[in-house]
DNA sequence: TGCGACTCTAAACTTTGGTTTAGGATTTCT
DNA sequence: AGAAATCCTAAACCAAAGTTTAGAGTCGCA
């Protein structure tokens, strides 16, 4: 039967060579047999024995995807799972329990978890998921490096900037935007052309497209008291 | 305790008046029960014994939940899921079952259940899923009536104007356009202005907002042969 | 106090966008 | 064959966008 992803498939020589898989379990024989298991498919597994040590240790810097005993001596899996997001960190998180139930379960994949798995389970099944895990840290990643340099940009306009840039993604006219703000056309052209070149952008629909980036994260105030 | 939404709430008179839940359960018993405990807190269910005569029912109109039981006699619940999502249709699904095991929950919540939930259950967590899940499907149902509205006005354009559409939507200017097309620049202009009346836009950002709603469809064929 | 950043303005100019009017050529459907 | 839709074009015109140059007023901070 071949498997569909890349990870425990002979023909993937090192795709996951730039990429971290984090095991978390305070079973050491459990712990050392899928390191064991990762290092044969290419990967580098960090394995640790609670959380704690993982948070003390340095944070990755790679796609990332962890693998997590529901069951651990200080918080639980689903708690760490609650305060990572609650911290706006969405690391993907592959469960393993081997005393999990299903209302455990339901909430985890509630809460974004990749997947699910008791023990025993097939090697198969969690090599998969961890893949799954790692394609989407790397999307996530590419996100955040694009919004991360829209943000900056952003940071280099003046308040005034800001505001004529949101009034001319929305469509106003310069002539509009000078009566809204109680300032000439010629000053609002001038803002506008400065906005434009600290933004990056070379057209509206540029200037639209970062708009839309920048909505997301929620860094426009939408109506400042700057009008 | 108090509960976090409007379903089993006192205050909620009739909330919920315009919306469908569905019950598919081969035990009557439990449909028949979970029939007046619906009733009671002011929303009318439709019970069914089978998905196939709910499937030979009138499909709802107004925002829809469905509670499904895993085990059913012709096609399980989640099989039943996955042909519902194949065929395009996403209506919010609460399981309910009395011999559940993880990885069937898991594979209903990655297939985006809305929770799942074993017999016996707190009424109100039964309560509470469906709440979510109506409104899950009144926001759906509210994009949608948006975006046939995009989709039939789409549907106006000429071939040209679709393509002219879509230059100006990348921000080409009509120079650009007609230069690409090997057409006079008048000749964008007249295409352009008739495709933004039809299309219903009155700015290029507008524009840009119509064009992001046709692409999350996949209706625009990116780069048309037209070209 | 003086520098720098920000905001605002004027005037003159070029480019681009948008509209209208008035056609010609082609295809499609009835 | 005729009507309708589509695609193309020209000329002329007005509105809007964008640029440049040159300068004035305000504010905070070193």
């Amino acid at each position: 039967m071949r498997q569909s992803t890349d990870l425990g498939s002979r023909a993937a020589a090192a795709p996951n060579s730039h990429s971290c898989v984090v095991v978390i379990d305070d079973d050491e024989g459990f712990r050392e047999s899928l390191g064991r298991l990762l290092r044969a498919v290419g990967v580098n597994p960090r394995l640790f024995a609670s959380i704690n040590d993982f948070v003390r240790s340095d944070p990755p810097d790679s796609p990332t995807c962890l693998v997590l005993d529901v069951r651990l001596p200080e918080r639980s899996g689903l708690d760490f799972q609650r305060d990572l997001a609650a911290a706006g960190a969405t690391l993907p998180i592959v469960f393993v329990t081997g005393h999990g139930d299903i209302p455990m379960s339901v909430q985890a994949m509630k809460a974004g978890a990749i997947e699910f798995l008791t023990k025993p389970f097939r090697e198969q099944d969690l090599l998969d998921a961890i893949s799954a895990g790692l394609a989407r840290d790397r999307v996530r990643r590419q996100n955040d490096e694009v919004l991360s340099g829209v943000r900056a940009r952003f940071q280099l306009l003046t308040a005034r900037e800001r505001v004529i840039l949101a009034r001319v993604a929305e469509g106003r006219l310069n002539k509009q935007i000078a009566g809204e703000l109680g300032i000439t056309e010629t000053t609002v052209k001038v803002h506008r052309s400065n906005m434009m070149k600290k933004i990056g952008a070379t057209s509206v629909p540029e200037l639209c497209r970062i708009v839309d980036k920048l909505k997301l994260l929620k860094l426009l105030p939408e109506n400042s008291k700057l009008a």
